[in-house]
RNA sequence: GUGGGUGUAGCUCAGCUGGUAGAGCGCUGGAUUGUGGUUCCAGUGGCCGUGGGUUCGAAUCCCACCACCCACCCCA
């Protein structure tokens, strides 16, 4: 047997449908802010994501789906879209149209990592990005969009958290300060957190073990050593964000994985998704496009919803569309008539299945497997009387109605 | 890459003090003529994850491998 390859996997009906109804939430909620749809291929060149998110992340050093093309160039499957929507902005000169470029993307992307609940190796993120403006108050409108969309797609009490992780003025001092910190005491925290002290301090602060929680509440704050330009960018969304109502928690440990994240960066977790609690990550990313190679600069800020973990959180809660109406066929000189009152009935908009011709039992069985809310019987009587039997399924309540009148008796809801 | 758990019918699982397999659900058909859901009856369906070993005999015991799940790491 061939299956799906390891952490991919088929999406079915019914499940699809719940997909379609996030995606179409979502699509919603960009079109009211006046986002505009961009679709980047799935295959890039390698450099693009090794230089855009950064040569020493673990998404690039280990888990890139990464192989030689025929002629010897080297492509991977996208881990992430921010590289290839600031490649494409880049490469279409799109800092030449008017004001700031507002994208949104959906898709699948790639990474190599072993799976576990909410993670896949072939997972669907829901992006946006804003390009050519360093204003906070962008940032402002990208946390309350994307806060938007998880109302609009269904999740419950989603909890934002903010934070600001400098940029390459002020971080460095800061990690400095964290390392010599973290060299005192060490020894007192957990194996992962000694080897993290050296290897990545930030990442200390991520620590979820108990007993290191004390020691690590004791390590200096970035926010104590944000620089002149960082400090009241993050103050004025932080005021943005309040103004606005939105229930934001300041989150000093909040680090992020990618290089390209500098100053304002968000995440929104859930409960009830396992170890993988992050149902959206985004930040702001000014020097990207610098370090893709651009010579004119392209600020910007984006997020991304994890689709995959979303799902997990709604599905549950929204119900399949059911059938409006099933048609059944009795006797050969029913199909025609039959294939004519299901044209008329789905042009008024109801989703319609016809049967095969046969018997009547078999037709009403399969109707109510299908869950059609309606079954309307074509046979030898109906033709003949130029009335159909009309059965409500869900009552049992059967009358005969005449062909104009089946498109209006499906309005009535049961 | 590391650790733990689980692999028996399409699905959820039982059987595991060794004697070549069961249930529920599903699917198909029947309870006579053009009426579903409830009920009853019958049928369908499994190289018991794979390969070795112990044994007269293995789904059951031992070993290896594989797959899936969960967790670490990291991230969406």
């Amino acid at each position: 047997m061939i299956h799906a390859v390891k952490g991919t996997r088929d999406l079915l009906p019914p499940g699809t449908a719940v997909w379609n109804q996030v995606e179409a939430a979502a699509r919603e909620v960009f079109r009211t802010y006046n986002y505009h749809e961009i679709r980047t291929p799935i295959l890039e060149e390698t450099q693009l994501f090794a230089r855009g998110v950064g040569e020493e992340t673990d998404i690039v050093t280990k888990e890139m789906y990464t192989f030689e093309d025929r002629d010897g160039s080297s492509l991977t499957l996208r881990p992430e879209a921010t590289a290839s929507v600031m490649r494409a902005y880049i490469e279409h000169r799109m800092d030449q149209r008017p004001g700031v470029q507002k994208l949104y993307y959906m898709g699948p992307m790639f990474r190599r990592e072993r799976p576990q609940k909410g993670r896949y190796r072939q997972f669907f993120q829901i992006g946006a990005e804003a390009i050519g403006s360093a204003s906070p108050d962008v940032d402002a409108e990208m946390i309350e969009l994307a806060m938007d969309i998880l109302k609009s797609a269904g999740l419950e009490s989603p909890v934002l958290l903010v934070n600001s992780v400098g940029d390459a003025n002020c971080r460095p001092a800061y990690i400095a300060a964290l390392r010599e910190e973290l060299r005192k005491i060490s020894p007192k925290l957990c194996e992962d957190c000694q080897r993290r002290a050296e290897t990545n301090p930030l990442r200390v602060l991520d620590c979820k073990v108990p007993e290191d929680q004390p020691l690590i509440g004791q390590l200096p704050s970035i926010h104590e050593f944000l620089c002149g330009e960082c400090k009241p960018h993050f103050q004025r969304v932080w005021e943005l964000l309040n103004d606005r109502k939105l229930p934001v928690k300041l989150d000093q440990r909040l680090v992020r994985g990618l290089d390209y994240y500098m100053r304002t960066t968000f995440e929104v977790v859930h409960g009830a998704l396992g170890a993988q609690n992050s149902v959206l990550g985004g930040g702001r990313y000014d020097g990207l496009a610098e370090a893709l190679g651009s010579k004119v600069p392209a600020p910007g800020i984006g997020f991304s919803i994890g689709e995959d973990r979303l799902i997990m959180t709604v599905e549950g809660n929204l119900k399949p569309q059911p059938l409006d109406l099933f048609v059944a066929v009795l006797g050969e000189r029913a199909v025609e008539q039959a294939g004519q009152l299901a044209r008329e009935v789905r042009q008024s908009g109801y989703s319609v299945e016809v049967s095969a011709d046969g018997k009547l039992k078999r037709a009403m069985e399969l109707a109510n497997k299908l869950g059609a809310r309606y079954t309307l019987i074509v046979g030898d009587n109906e033709l003949a009387a130029g009335r159909y039997a009309f059965k409500n399924m869900a009552s049992g309540q059967q009358e005969d109605v005449a062909r104009e009148e089946i498109a209006r008796r499906l309005q009535t809801v049961n």
